[in-house]
DNA sequence: ACCCTAGCGGACCGCCCGGTCCGCTTGCCC
DNA sequence: GGGCAAGCGGACCGGGCGGTCCGCTAGGGT
């Protein structure tokens, strides 16, 4: 026996890799640049994430729990379904404010790897957007059954995130659009 | 003298790699395969473009011109704003839902490659994005001078051009995205 | 206190990237 | 028709990628 295995750094490594994923894209973040941020050996790395395909999945993974708490917590004090699409709109809104927002992590991921459909990540980002589809298709549904308005508010979610990935780059107003987003869901619902 | 240098070069070089850029994202395509694919030598390829980011910025370039087009076609009817604004987010619906559509070229483009902000290529989108935002602002301006109008339809562009980028992998279904978008801002700007 | 092993940083490998350049080929000029 | 220079394909280069492995080091067991 000899040293005991530093506890942390499973953590030490997934969190600077979602952060330099997140923020510069991941085909254009490399391993040595993570070992370095996260100041560890490349040892360590792939005994926790044997490929870098785990650990853009496991990336993912975390955003996906981080988000699933946020929109729980935007929904304690949502009573009727129309509370519900409103509360989850103002949450994104919320979000797409924050300095630093560069867009939905799963959809920036899609967009950077259309190709290979079936490796790890592409899977926990596309069952994520179909679990948060699936979430408002049941809120809406219960107020508008044709599903029209589902897509509606879909569209106003896609939208935000979608403008909050470039939009700092044109006029930097990206909150102007959320206030817009939660004022027309609250048209939508009544 | 010898040879007389072949005109379409420039042409094919630059179609070949706009296709795969398109499909496949730019970072993912590489010079050799190119050239490969163009039936060409790199050589006439740097004559062309000495660097990889002129052939991205060319081909950002034909494909604002492209866009450019088909919106102008699908403005020669329009003759009050309203018409205008409801003929571009239709004529976004029909280009969304036609098979191989990927999104928008920009947008993707500025999520792969969030930093180098002052590339040649970043311009070009950024230049794209700024022009369509002030052609939807000047339409909706009329209508509504508050700039909320601007505001919702934007979102609904972005909305379609997101869904587009991922949502044939869900369900597939992104045509009738474009039909609620198409039917929503009919309700906005009346 | 000393050994011995598990922990670990970082050197290293093959591959493919963007970009350069060599030398074969082709067709105009005389 | 032959020579020769421009056209052109593809071999080549340095560098950085993802992934492997070597050897120093630290600290628990006796």
């Amino acid at each position: 026996m000899a040293r005991t295995p530093a506890p942390d750094t499973r953590d030490r490594i997934l969190g600077a890799a979602a952060r330099l994923f997140y923020e510069h894209g991941v085909r254009a973040v490399g391993m040595n640049r993570i070992i370095q941020e996260a100041g560890t050996g490349k040892n360590l790395l792939y005994q926790h994430f044997p490929e870098k395909a785990d650990l853009v999945a496991a990336y993912l993974a975390v955003a996906r729990d981080v988000r699933d708490s946020a929109a729980r917590l935007a929904l304690v004090d949502a009573r009727t379904p129309a509370d519900t699409l409103v509360a989850l709109v103002a949450e994104v809104a919320a979000k797409v404010a924050e300095p630093g927002f560069r867009g939905c992590a799963f959809r920036n991921y899609l967009a950077e790897f259309p190709d290979d459909a079936d490796a790890a990540p592409t899977r926990v980002a596309r069952d994520y957007l179909g679990a948060s589809r699936a979430a408002i298709d049941a809120a809406a549904g219960e107020v508008d059954p044709s599903g029209e308005l589902a897509e509606r508010v879909w569209l106003l979610v896609d939208g935000l995130y979608s403008q909050a990935a470039y939009r700092n780059r044109l006029d930097g107003d990206v909150a102007r659009a959320g206030a817009a987003a939660v004022r027309l869901v609250e048209a939508l619902v009544r």
